[in-house]
DNA sequence: TGACATACATAGTAATACGAGGTATGCTAT
DNA sequence: ATAGCATACCTCGTATTACTATGTATGTCA
């Protein structure tokens, strides 16, 4: 529906900005997730980890291993050079979708929608 | 990746915030919500009639022929007080996940995200 | 009379996210 | 000790959503 097709992806928009300021593990993303939207996301396995394979392939992540202080491995994801651009590009892209879907309801509902 | 499974149909919430003051007719929508979005969205006809088909469908809204002005046939869409309630119930969920995605760029990005 | 805007519609396809399931490890309470 | 839970990874099939492409038809204007 917008001009440039979907350019709003928000699970990777999401994914990105979870690792813009520090290396973080999936499991960790979906609970971490879920904080900062004070529970109102709840990524599904299902969903994050092709997306994060996805991220890996094209370049915009870096993963590596390594074991947790419990003992267990974790496969951690870094965000490239390529990937901040990226998270950029579709951080704008956000601001612009949400901000027309607000001008509509705005011009609809009015003073009902504050 | 919301909890309710996709409470958030943007085209349904688009279509009925439009049909909230006034009826309208496939195309004019297409063309007002170009408008007040600022040439953000641009409405693709494949996607609109089908999604208009199905609100009818589900008795959100409720359509009937109307001859224009200028000889030619139109179909008007007029907003249930179905769809009136499911319009506010979808206002409301776009907030709470705009309002969420916003809360977790401003936590990555910070200052960067105005 | 030919091009363009208006105005409706559908079929096939691509992308996205989810549900359901599978594997495995470490911790904790009984 | 062991069962249950949280942690931690993964994939396959499916449902949903929206787009592309296409088709039909009418009114207007150069």
């Amino acid at each position: 529906m917008l001009k440039k097709k979907q350019s709003i992806e928000h699970t990777q928009l999401l994914v990105l900005s979870l690792l813009a300021n520090e290396d973080m593990y999936g499991y960790q993303m979906i609970v971490e997730l879920e904080r900062r939207s004070d529970h109102t996301f709840e990524m599904k396995e299902g969903t994050l980890y092709p997306v994060l394979h996805g991220l890996e392939k094209e370049g915009y992540v870096e993963a590596y291993q390594q074991t947790a202080p419990t003992g267990r491995m974790r496969k951690y994801y870094h965000i490239t050079r390529k990937g901040g651009a990226m998270l950029k590009t579709e951080a704008e892209a956000w601001k612009s979708y949400s901000g027309a879907v607000n001008a509509v309801l705005q011009a609809s509902l009015g003073e009902a929608f504050a």
